[in-house]
DNA sequence: TCTATTTTAGAACATACGGTCTAAAACTCA
DNA sequence: TGAGTTTTAGACCGTATGTTCTAAAATAGA
């Protein structure tokens, strides 16, 4: 009927990603997004709207890339470890950025969410998707005893959650190994059951 | 010897800060702080040097306002309560802040720290002494018992400035309270000696 | 092969940006 | 009072911004 797209829009959204994510909405204009994709930019706007939308779809791309499998991954592991192993990738995630892009999700959080009620939504919606995700770890974990029993579920999960976007902020200006791997430590300890052989154990 | 400023620097600082602060480094034009302000750009210029010199000053003042007294007046208190007080009342500062700027400082470690490495310099040095507050407190409340032992001081301060910026984080698109009070409750109990008695008191 | 339709390329548009210039204004010290 | 110095006001500069327009290119169906 019409002349075809000459380009692979999940290619073209993982260039964006990639800018956005590096430098922020502000701080991105069309002109670099066009260069770096290899568009003009009526193209862009043809194919995504504004900046705005196009913003968008770049970060429903990234959270779908980032949080749509990985919950699934963890899920079918042993609560403990389904945590442990989350915490311990997003470590290393932190540690190997190089370019201290830190997490567009958070990015978001902070640079657009709070001016604008569209990604305010969004980016609430996926936190308590991740919220909901360690509830149901820290619950599963309280009924087959590998989770400590002292404290809420969902008050853990919150927990959690908080700890998790403070390593992602952290981690943006202080990538120390040390300083990461020592914060998450009483976090772990608060999930073992059986406080007390912890308090005597551990050496000081 | 010459004309003399029709401004007092506090006051402009003060404006710079909030506008700064809410909108950010990018989002915020000179015209915007000149207008805000009540000063031509010239003056800016003239009195403050260039916009990265501006926000840096602004920031700055933030800082010098926002930690300065706060450590010294938390530090007299007796440690746990130090920490409690520490916390509560940044959760009372993010549930009232209507307009949802955050934390300057935060918000600096996400947007301008991690391609400036003077903002970097200076963002991680205000972290270290955070944490480093937090140490001392966990330390004194070690050594008196009013702090459980079981974890090194270092790593409860890092678990605690962890927490610290996910609940600004948090607070940000989700400002609710029943959340944030939860998420500081499993830490609390972290540092309560004696950890027996809360699982045995605890109701679930 | 023609028509209809869409995508391209890149010029163009209005506005906004960070920053500077010119000249007048406002002071201090001699 | 006059010389010297700094601050002010606002026009101004070059460039960059988000977005749209024009026209050519590329296809599918008739």
């Amino acid at each position: 009927m019409a002349r075809p797209r000459e380009f692979d829009e999940e290619k073209i959204l993982l260039l964006a990603v990639e800018r956005f994510w590096e430098h922020g909405y502000e701080a991105t204009s069309i002109r670099d997004l066009a260069q770096a994709i290899g568009l003009t930019t009526a193209s862009i706007y043809n194919a995504f709207g504004d900046k705005h939308a196009f913003y968008r779809k770049a970060l429903d791309f990234y959270v779908e890339r980032s949080f749509g499998d990985r919950v699934g991954r963890f899920e079918t592991k042993p609560p403990r470890e389904a945590i442990g192993a989350f915490f311990n990738e997003i470590i290393e995630r932190s540690l190997s950025d190089t370019k201290r892009k830190g997490c567009m999700l958070v990015n978001s959080a902070l640079e657009v969410a709070p001016h604008d009620d569209e990604f305010q939504r969004v980016v609430a919606q996926v936190l308590v998707q991740v919220e909901a995700f360690f509830k149901r770890c820290v619950e599963r974990g309280q009924k087959d005893g590998s989770i400590n029993r002292c404290q809420k579920a969902s008050d853990m999960a919150g927990t959690l959650l908080g700890t998790l976007l403070g390593i992602r902020v952290l981690a943006r200006t202080r990538p120390e190994r040390d300083l990461l791997e020592g914060l998450i430590r009483p976090i772990f300890a608060l999930l073992e059951p059986n406080h007390s052989q912890t308090i005597l154990s551990h050496d000081r």
